[in-house]
DNA sequence: CTGGGCCCATGACGCATGTCATGACGGAGT
DNA sequence: ACTCCGTCATGACATGCGTCATGGGCCCAG
C-alpha cells in the first residue's frame, strides 16, 4: 500500500491546468472544452503574460498553456520565467502562427509541447495529457522546416533596429530610441537586409518575422 | 394548433448556427461552448470564407457566426455576398481587432452584430439570441470610436498604392502591379501620406490599417 | 597576446523616396 | 457650358535611405 501510494504517478486525480490567453473568449471556450474531459479541471485562467508565474506560484498547475501573443509579457519569455520557477509545471504553447523561431524559442525556454490553433480539436486534449505526462508534443512538418531554417544570422542590435523601426519610424526616430547615432542604425539595418536577403528595411522586417528572429 | 403553429415565432425550436473560423481549435471550442446551450444548434462548420455562402444555402442557418480573418474570402466580403444572397440568416461577426474600419465595413455589409473576441464568454451566447432576434449587437465603445473616425479621405488608386506596397515592396515595384509610371505611383503615396497625417508610406499604411480605410 | 566578432561611430556616394508644380483627359454636378 | 475632382503623367528638387570603407573599444577563445 504504502508503495502503491508513493508511485505518485497512478491515482486518478486530475491534470490541474493553467490557462494564458488574451481573448476572453477563446480562453473561455477552451477552458470549457478541457473541463468537459473528466481528467482536467481547469485551476486559473490569465490574459496576461505577466500573472502566468505568480498564478503558477499559487495554484501550483500541473500544465500551463500559453498562448503567445499577449500583453505584459510574451508568451515564450513567460514559459522561460516559468521553466525556472515553477519547474514541476509542463508547458504547452499554444499559438495561432506556425513560424519556425517561435518553435525555436519556444524549445529554448523549455516548452514540452506546441501546438498551433488551427490543429484539429481532438488534439488538443490528447495533447495536455502528453505533456502532462512529460512527452514532447511538436507537430513533425513545423519541426521539419525550423531545423531546415536555421537559427537567426542577426545580432542583438541588428534585431533591436528592426523591431525599432515596426511602426514605419525613421532612421532618426530608431536612433533616438536606440540612444544611437543614425549611421550606425543604417549600419545596423543594412547589415539586417543583407542578411535577409531583402531589398527594403520593410521587407527584412517581415522575412525575419516570418523565420522568427525577432 | 394550426394558428399556434404557424405562428413561426416561438415553437421551442433550437437556433441553427453555422460557424466560419480558420482556426480549427478555437471554431471547435466555441461551437462545444455553444452546443452547451439548449437553445442552440451549431448546423455547420467552415474554415474558408469562400464556402460559407454555399454551405448556408445547403443548411439554412438561423445565424453565421464569422471570423473575418479567413484564407479564400474575407469574412466582411462573405458578409455582404451571405446577406443577399441568403437574406434570411443573420450574421454576427467575431472578429480579432476591434478596428473601426472592420465595423463600418461589418455594417455596409448588413452584418446585424459584431463582437470582439476578447469579450466576456457569457457575451457570445446572448449575442447570438439577440441577433437572431433581429436586433443589433455593437460594442458601443468601438461603435463611437468609429463614428468619430469618419470615412476614408483616400481615393481608389492612392489606396491600392498603398496596399500594393504591403509587404515591402519598391515604388517600381508598385508601379508594375497597378500599370502605373512610378511618379504617378509616388503622387499616389504621397497623398496618401498627407492625408493620413504619416510621415512614411509605411506608417501611412498602419494608419489606415487601423482606420479600416483600406 | 592576438585574432575575430560584436558594438559604436564617422563620412561619403548613389539611388530611392517624398514633395511640388504643371498639364491632359474624362465624368459628375450646378 | 463651366467647374470640380479623380486619374494619369512628366520633370525637378530635397531629403531619406542603403551601401561601403574605415576606425576605435571591448570581450572571448585559441
Amino acid at each position: 500500500m504504502n508503495d502503491v501510494a508513493a508511485m505518485s504517478s497512478q491515482i486518478p486525480t486530475s491534470i490541474r491546468i493553467l490557462m494564458a490567453d488574451d481573448q476572453h473568449l477563446v480562453r473561455g471556450a477552451l477552458a470549457v472544452l478541457l473541463s468537459l474531459e473528466d481528467d482536467f479541471e481547469v485551476v486559473a485562467e490569465v490574459s496576461r503574460g505577466d500573472q502566468v508565474v505568480p498564478v503558477a506560484l499559487a495554484c501550483s498547475p500541473d500544465v500551463a498553456l500559453l498562448d503567445i501573443e499577449m500583453p505584459g509579457l510574451d508568451g515564450l519569455a513567460a514559459a522561460a520565467l516559468l521553466h525556472e520557477q515553477v519547474p514541476t509545471c509542463r508547458v504547452l504553447v499554444l499559438t495561432t502562427f506556425g513560424r519556425s523561431g517561435y518553435l525555436r524559442r519556444a524549445m529554448e525556454a523549455g516548452v514540452l509541447g506546441f501546438l498551433v490553433k488551427d490543429a484539429p480539436v481532438e488534439q488538443l486534449a490528447d495533447a495536455v495529457r502528453r505533456v502532462a505526462r512529460g512527452e514532447r508534443v511538436v507537430d513533425p512538418v513545423l519541426a521539419a522546416s525550423t531545423l531546415a531554417g536555421g537559427s537567426s544570422p542577426l545580432t542583438a542590435r541588428e534585431r533591436d533596429a528592426l523591431v525599432a523601426g515596426r511602426d514605419g519610424a525613421t532612421v532618426a526616430d530608431i536612433a533616438q530610441r536606440l540612444f544611437l547615432s543614425e549611421g550606425t542604425v543604417r549600419n545596423y539595418l543594412s547589415a539586417a537586409i543583407s542578411k535577409t536577403g531583402a531589398r527594403n528595411r520593410i521587407e527584412a522586417l517581415r522575412l525575419a518575422e516570418d523565420q522568427g528572429w525577432l
